[in-house]
DNA sequence: CTGAAAGCGCTTACAG
DNA sequence: CTGAAAGCGCTTACAG
C-alpha cells in the first residue's frame, strides 16, 4: 500500500496542494468550507503527514534524542520514562539510546541523532568528553545534562538537573545520630572521573563531620569488588562504625546480595542507608532505607528546561533535593 | 551552526553534487582519485548525511518502532535491550515507546511512528486492535508480535515470537514430585483477553494432571489484588497444596511484598515458583525458583525475524523454549 | 481566500 | 567515469 500524499488529498478536496497544507497548518485565513473539504478529504484517505519531509522545510523535527548508559537499569528506566512522558505531551518524539557506558556505543548513538536532525538532545552522560558529543555540542542545539555531568563542559551552554546530596544526606545522618550511632562510614563507589560521586561524598563528609565530629567519620573512598565488600564492612566495624552510608546503589545490592540479605548486614552489628530509591530496596524486607534522588522529577526538570531551550530561553541548571527515606535498616544501637 | 550538506561537500572537493552522492553510497564506478576527493571534504567539514531527506528518496528510512507496555518494567526493559542491540547492528535506528498498557498512547505512539514513515515495527501488544494498530497493519509494513499476542490477527501476517510454556513448567513441576509434594497450585494473573497467559494455564493444568493427577491440582483464575493475596495462599493451603506456580510475575511481586518476604511464604510451609526471570527473584534471599522466558532471546529472535522480513522472506513465527531454574523456593516437603 | 513556484537535501536514472 | 535534471512530500513566501 503506497503512502497517501498531499497531493491525494488535494486531489480528493478538489483544491490546490499549498492550500491543503496551509489548512492543515493552521496558516492564513481559509475558509471554513475550504477546511471542512480537506477535513474530510483526510478522513476518507487517512492521510497522515510525512514528518520527515515536513522536517526538512521547517527547522524542527520534533524529535528529541535520549542516552542514558543503561535502560536496563530500574534508575534509567525510570528517567527515561519521566523524560519521555514530559516530552510527548510537548509534541516530541523521543529516541532512546543506550551506551552500555561504552563510549563506542554512545557516539555511534549521537552520529545517529546527528543524522536524523533532532532537535537537541537529552543526556546522561558517562565518562568524559567524547569525538561525537563535542560535535553535537558544536551544533549549538540544545542540550541537557541530568542526572551526571561531564567536566569541562560549561554549565552556561549546557544545563545540569542533577540532585542535591545534602538534604537527604544530613537527614539521614541525623536519624543515624538520633538512634545512638557515634562513628559513621561511607563508601563512595567509582569516584574517579564522576563528579556525582565526588560531590556525594564531599557532602558526606561536610554533613558528617558537623554532626559526628572529624574524627568519627571514615570513607572508603573506592567502591569494592566482589570479594572485597565483606572485608571493608569488617574493616569499619573494627574501628567501631556502627552505621553505613552506601553512596552508590549498586554497591549496596552486591552488599546485600554477598552477605546473605539485608538481615546479613545488620546481624553484624552494621546499620545502613543507600543512594537511589530502586524498586528492590522497596520489596525486599527489611526495606532499605534510602536517599532518594527523585528520578522521576530529575527526568521532568530535565525535560521541562529542555523545552524551554527549545523556546529560545536562557537554560538554567537545576538543583533537585535529595530526600530521606527512614526504612528498616537504621537501627536503634546497642 | 548550520548543517554541512551535500553540495558543501561538492564544492569543497570540486565536483558535482551526483558524483559526490555515487561516491558516498559505493554506486556506479567512481575513480579512485574522486573519491579520494571526496572521502577528504566530508572529513574536513565534518559532513554528516541527513537521514531524513535520504529517506525520502529511498524506500527505506532505516528506522523501527518498538512499542513496549511498560519501559519502567525490568522484563521488557530486557527486551528492547535485546531488541535495540540487534537492530542497531544491522544498521537500524530503534525508536521505543511505551504503551503504558494504555489503547490511547499506544495509539499515539503508533501513528508517530507511521508519520515518521518507519520501515516496520516489533511490538509488544497489549488488549486488543485498535485503531492505530489496524492501520500499522493495512501499511503491510513488517511487524511482529512479540512477547504476546492478540486474538484474530493472523500469524501468517503478523509472525509471532513468543515463549513456550511447556518445557519450563514440566521441569518445575517435576521438581516438585521430586521434592514431595503431591498437591499443587496454579495463580494466573489477569488471564483475560491475553492468550499468552491462558496458554500458560492451560500448560499448567497439562502438565500437572499428567504428574499429579486430575484431583490434586488447584487454580485460581484470576490474579489477586492487594488484599486477597493471603487469603488465596490460604485457601490454596487448606485443600492441602504445598507448592504454588505463579503464572504473572507482578502477582508473585506482591505477594512477596505483602507477606513479608520470600521466607514468609514459605514459613506458611509453601514451596513456589514464579514465571520471569527478574532480577529481584535474583537479589533476594533466599533467591526464587522461577520458569524463564529468556527474554533477551525472545527479543533477539524477534529482532532478526523482522530482519528477515525486511529482506523480503517470508516470516515464520518462533517458539522459544521457557526455562526452569532451581533456586532455593521448591524445598523438601515434610 | 487560494494557487503556482521555489526549494529543503538527497538519490537516481539518463546523457555525455 | 562524471554531471545536469527531475523528483521524493512537504512548506513558505509571493502573487493574484
Amino acid at each position: 500500500m503506497a503512502y497517501v500524499t498531499i497531493k491525494d488529498v488535494a486531489k480528493r478536496a478538489g483544491i490546490s496542494v499549498s492550500t491543503v497544507s496551509c489548512a492543515l497548518n493552521g496558516k492564513d485565513r481559509i475558509s471554513n468550507e475550504t477546511k471542512r473539504l480537506v477535513e474530510q478529504a483526510v478522513q476518507e484517505l487517512h492521510y497522515i503527514p510525512d514528518s520527515r519531509a515536513r522536517a526538512m522545510r521547517s527547522l524542527s523535527t520534533k524529535t528529541v534524542g535520549l542516552l542514558v548508559p543503561d535502560i536496563r537499569n530500574g534508575y534509567f528506566a525510570d528517567l527515561a520514562y519521566a523524560v519521555q512522558d514530559e516530552l510527548s505531551q510537548a509534541g516530541y518524539c523521543t529516541y532512546i539510546g543506550t551506551s552500555s557506558e561504552n563510549v563506542r556505543q554512545q557516539d555511534a548513538f549521537i552520529m545517529d541523532m546527528l543524522s536524523q536532525h533532532i532537535d537537541g538532545a537529552i543526556i546522561v552522560p558517562q565518562g568524559q568528553m567524547s569525538d561525537a558529543l563535542r560535535r553535537l555540542l558544536k551544533r549549538q542545539l540544545p542540550v541537557v545534562f541530568v542526572d551526571r555531568s561531564i567536566e569541562g563542559v560549561d554549565a552556561e551552554t549546557v544545563p545540569l538537573v542533577v540532585s542535591d546530596p545534602i538534604p537527604g544526606m544530613r537527614d539521614a545522618l541525623r536519624d543515624m545520630k538520633d538512634l545512638g550511632h557515634r562513628k559513621v562510614g561511607y563508601i563512595s563507589g567509582p569516584v574517579l572521573g564522576s563528579p556525582t560521586l565526588q560531590e556525594r561524598e564531599l557532602a558526606f563528609r561536610q554533613c558528617a563531620t558537623q554532626l559526628f565530629g572529624e574524627e568519627n567519620i571514615f570513607v572508603e573512598s573506592s567502591g569494592f569488588g566482589q570479594s572485597s565488600c565483606e572485608l571493608v564492612i569488617q574493616r569499619m566495624l573494627s574501628v567501631g562504625v556502627t552505621a553505613l552510608v552506601f553512596g552508590y546503589s549498586p554497591d549496596t545490592v552486591q552488599a546485600i546480595s554477598v552477605m546473605d540479605g539485608v538481615d546479613g548486614i545488620l546481624n553484624q552489628g552494621m546499620s545502613f542507608v543507600s543512594f537511589d530509591d530502586i524498586e528492590l530496596f522497596r520489596l525486599i524486607k527489611p526495606q532499605v532505607s534510602v536517599i532518594s534522588q527523585q528520578v522521576q522529577k530529575l527526568g521532568g526538570l530535565g525535560a521541562q528546561i529542555f523545552l524551554d531551550m527549545l523556546r529560545g530561553e536562557k537554560p538554567e541548571s537545576q538543583r533537585v533535593d535529595t530526600v530521606y527515606m527512614q526504612r528498616g535498616t537504621v537501627q536503634l544501637i546497642g
